[in-house]
DNA sequence: TTTTCTATTTGCGCCAGCGCAAAGACAAAT
DNA sequence: ATTTGTCTTTGCGCTGGCGCAAATAGAAAA
């Protein structure tokens, strides 16, 4: 647990001492399956870092159609905004999928801490840049790419993260539904389930109910990166 | 010139003598019509402050599309993710529209100066989480808005930005191609064309080559946030 | 086993928005 | 006044992807 903190995208590189203060102003919080951290909007009051279970990063719209940022696991972190004025709302809402628990600090402790460990600031920079680039490249695919491909790119990021080799293939290691993969790319449960049948009976992928596994990624990256429209 | 660096997004709140040394490290930099302060990928090696001309951030797409991200105006900052380690590229490319001039600093500086005059550090950050709000907006508008959504709302943020009231109503105050527009909501040129089109039978836009005049700004309003798809 | 609940598939119809091509309208240069 | 280059409009055809509804299939509970 210290060395999940230790090892965070938000503190890592921080010092022994300035780790045990950081240690002691952190409070531990748990939240259920279903339940929130936080919605988006809220006063930014609290920095996360994950510390068990999942939480899914997640946007509403205003007509109510969700929009899934991202799946974190532990050692990320969640609402790193919290350094700034808290005035600053959050800007996605985080709701934990499964039983989760994650420490937190407040904004004060987290702009006293920040004062004598610089470094950080710097993370919690390297991580709002890391949004910043993610967000680009999906907007990007939203544009420019097909419905296709944004769906083959969001399998291959799953894999990517929580992907487990198996004889079959690459498993992505989360229960998840059609509708997930919806949110996550942007489109339609429907559209979804077609496409991911067609690939099911072209070989691409093995598929089931809420589970995924990718049979031959290499198939998936040239949907993913083909350029044609 | 001093006036506009001290107020600019970068360096407000920084201390008189602090604001002396910013002077003091930056350097000119001016960049014609057509020119590039930098591209997408390149080293993140300097930040910049416009001072005079127009800025335009763009993305290029793998397949040559281009989406435009936002256009500067004098005091605004950009590339400011130089503050970190110049091993992050820019995350797009900054064009000029016309001929222009910025203050740049480098990153050894601009740490250098963070050290002694946080707010710089709060600056960048709360830059960054505007460009964050402003991407995941936008991202929510791809994903839940129809293109007619899209396009009201680019112009309603145009005249925010950049708007001058006459008498015929509001007059955004950049020559603005159709494909100007296009690149901004995510669509087409032809697209653009017929939607502002139909808007000006209607009598909510007056629109000229290169010039858009909002007649009736609560009408694109209605538009933009009409629930209905 | 049977029931119940939720996830998934699939047929069908529909239309917003794209893409092309050709014509028209401006503005600046000659 | 004429030319040239760029921006804009518009007709036409096409289709990717959406949305609904009904059927099917798994998983978990009873």
């Amino acid at each position: 647990m210290q060395q999940l903190i230790r090892e965070s995208s938000l503190f890592r590189e921080v010092s022994a001492q300035g780790l045990n203060q950081v240690l002691g102003s952190g409070i531990l919080r748990s939240v259920e399956g279903g339940g929130f951290y936080f919605m988006q909007g809220d006063p930014a009051a609290h920095a996360y870092v994950l510390v068990s279970g999942r939480v899914k990063m997640v946007q509403i719209a205003p007509n109510g159609q969700q929009i899934t940022l991202r799946i974190m696991t532990p050692g990320q972190t969640f609402g790193g905004i919290a350094i700034l004025q808290p005035q600053a709302g959050y800007p996605a809402t985080a709701q934990a999928e499964e039983d989760s628990a994650a420490m937190a600090w407040d904004t004060a402790h987290l702009r006293e801490l920040a004062k004598t460990e610089p470094s950080i600031s710097l993370n919690a920079m390297q991580l709002m840049h890391g949004y910043i680039t993610e967000l680009q490249e999906r907007q990007q695919a939203l544009v420019t790419g097909r419905v296709e491909q944004r769906i083959a790119r969001i399998l291959l990021k799953l894999a990517a993260d929580s992907g487990k080799k198996t004889e079959d293939g690459i498993l992505i290691d989360i229960p998840l539904t059609r509708q997930d993969v919806a949110e996550m790319s942007g489109t339609t449960l429907f559209t979804v389930s077609r496409t991911m049948s067609e690939w099911e009976r072209n070989g691409l992928l093995k598929i089931g109910r809420e589970r995924v596994i990718i049979r031959e990624p290499h198939g998936l990256v040239k949907i993913a990166d083909d350029l044609a429209r």
